[in-house]
DNA sequence: GAATCGCATAAGTCTCCGCTTATGTATTGC
DNA sequence: GCAATACATAAGCGGAGACTTATGCGATTC
């Protein structure tokens, strides 16, 4: 939610790249169990810590647990970025091509 | 220089704190100091920090060290960004909206 | 040239955090 | 209903990191 929350969530490699996964598609605990090199409760660990951050959200069903990526918990780090990003105006142009991309669509 | 050293420099509230405050000005460490609520060397070990992940320059002067803000060093951050924003269509408006503002300059 | 100043580095402490194994709690299958 | 499954929580361990004080080193001042 608040934006030291949402850096901390993502400076931990194994933890981002949960989060990256899961912008991909929902998935189970243990089907990301199976894909990373740490232990089930390792994994719940993470999403706990990425869902109090807001970048994941849970739906239950069953004994199962499916989780995905939430893109508004991304919302603090972009904002932030945006501040920053105005003192530095090579880089907007480079953000204007990527918009006028998709726009062609 | 790599995103996971640009995401580890910045979790730090105290170290993002201090790269936010040379984005507005050049400073030496015992100006920073000064505004800060840790002893001397805490700020040159951040800075050092800042500046292996490339967030931050040095410029020497007799006895003094100026840091700066580096903008490029966020790219990493700005292109990971980009990357999930993709998924992500309503916040690229907002986006556009921030960009049509600029032009009007 | 001796003292001072600005900063970096060294060394040690303490807290946080990511991981493990062990266990608890639903839910499902037989 | 009992075993197995899916997940969360508990407890403990080891390492990382943010801070401190102490010290070193070049540049400046007198």
């Amino acid at each position: 939610m608040m934006l030291p929350d949402t850096f901390r969530a993502l400076a931990d490699p194994t933890r981002r790249a949960v989060f990256e996964r899961l912008t991909a598609s929902e998935m189970s605990v243990s089907q990301l169990t199976a894909r990373f090199e740490v232990s089930q409760p390792a994994i719940s660990q993470h999403l706990a810590t990425l869902k109090a951050a807001g970048l994941v959200t849970e739906r239950r069903e069953g004994r199962f647990a499916y989780y995905r990526a939430a893109p508004e918990g991304l919302a603090p780090l972009v904002d932030w970025i945006d501040r920053y990003r105005s003192f530095w105006p090579e880089r907007i142009d480079r953000l204007k091509d990527i918009l006028k991309g998709l726009d062609d669509d």
